[in-house]
DNA sequence: GTGGTCTAGACCACA
DNA sequence: GTGGTCTAGACCACA
């Protein structure tokens, strides 16, 4: 379900954080489901559970998952995550619009990516 | 002409590849034009000269600037840089609006940014 | 009568202990009231056992329930627990309340809030 | 400057956090003043340098400190931690105040904590 | 079994 | 020298 990209070149447990919370955005992983364990997760990737425990507390920070001590994690509803992952991505587009205007980059040619996108 | 933020994540060399790169491509750096000396410039933000090295060297590996030994770096000209930088840009207004649409933003809300930074 | 809250960070015996506490100082369970057992209310709650048994123990520590072998639990008189849980929130109060001076927060707001609470 | 005291059931980390985060609202730690390194202080504190790395990482997280690659730690300004610093502190004089009304502790009781400590 | 903390030690990027 | 990441391995609290 997850691929580590070792010529990638940010951290290991950043990957596995924004793996992990593409699935819980795009509903592979459903509210109150449970999480893999820490443990189980770190074997399937070969991976030392510290790294996992990393990505995880990333995950639960930010509203994606929440742990229960002795239980294991779970995913979070949609609501304690949305509005920031919105917020986020719209400040994303913003920036490298402006980049694209300085670059004397087309208005059309930006108006058609969103059609094709949004078609 | 180059302010260094110490709050921001990026490394320092990071910081002025990027500040530099804008010099460049707004032509308020020239093409053919002298680039300020490493040492110079080293001494004028307080940095260590490695890391304005490091920077000169990016710059120069992604065609902003060309090195003329014992002379000094030079602003290269548009076409050296400009088809990357836009390509590479296009690519992640895609990536980010691929993104929005994931997250169910209305075409309207990228469409409005669209609208307010090209007007 | 008790809810547990799986996004609280707190351990669930932690929760258990606190709801059943507030339930004895508020006199919803009076003295010499019988407590429910630990296996009925582990069913209720779907908890293990153990967790409840671990709550219980912190409540008979701290004065608020008394066990009688081979009956059950039963809650304390007021005057066994009071004091200590009066002390301990003075306590508490006072440290927060110096934090507050320290980081010159108005007097006049804390005056506010014990007026508001109390009216 | 710091103690830790091991039968603390919070953990060292969080010990040392609270500790520097107090020294940098006093005023003891300066806005841009330097941080000892984090090797330096797990040398002093006989600590392991991980755990020093992240009481710094919640530091930083919390707004007290920001991190240059490369050069260190370094203290912010008021103004990026004393808003949640307030927040935080006002709603537990909240909850403890509710919880001493609970008590039936006398308003006056409370009122005189206030008086004394704002003296 | 489940997550959380900590140590010892290595290696890397950055300045 | 400075912080950041990762591993291996231990031990603890909690359920």
């Amino acid at each position: 379900m997850i691929n580590i990209d070792y010529r990638d070149k940010r951290p290991i447990y950043e990957q596995i954080y924004e793996k992990l919370s593409v699935l819980i955005v795009t509903g592979i992983l459903k509210a109150d489901e449970k999480m893999p364990s820490v443990r189980n997760l770190a074997i399937d990737l070969s991976i030392n559970p510290n790294t996992i425990q990393r990505a995880y507390a990333l995950l639960e920070q930010n509203g994606y998952i929440y742990t229960v001590k002795g239980r294991g994690n779970y995913v979070c509803e949609k609501s304690s995550y949305l509005a920031d992952e919105k917020r986020e991505t719209i400040t994303e587009i913003r920036n490298y619009i402006e980049k694209a205007r300085n670059l004397s980059i087309d208005k059309a040619e930006i108006e058609n990516i969103v059609l094709e996108i949004y078609k």
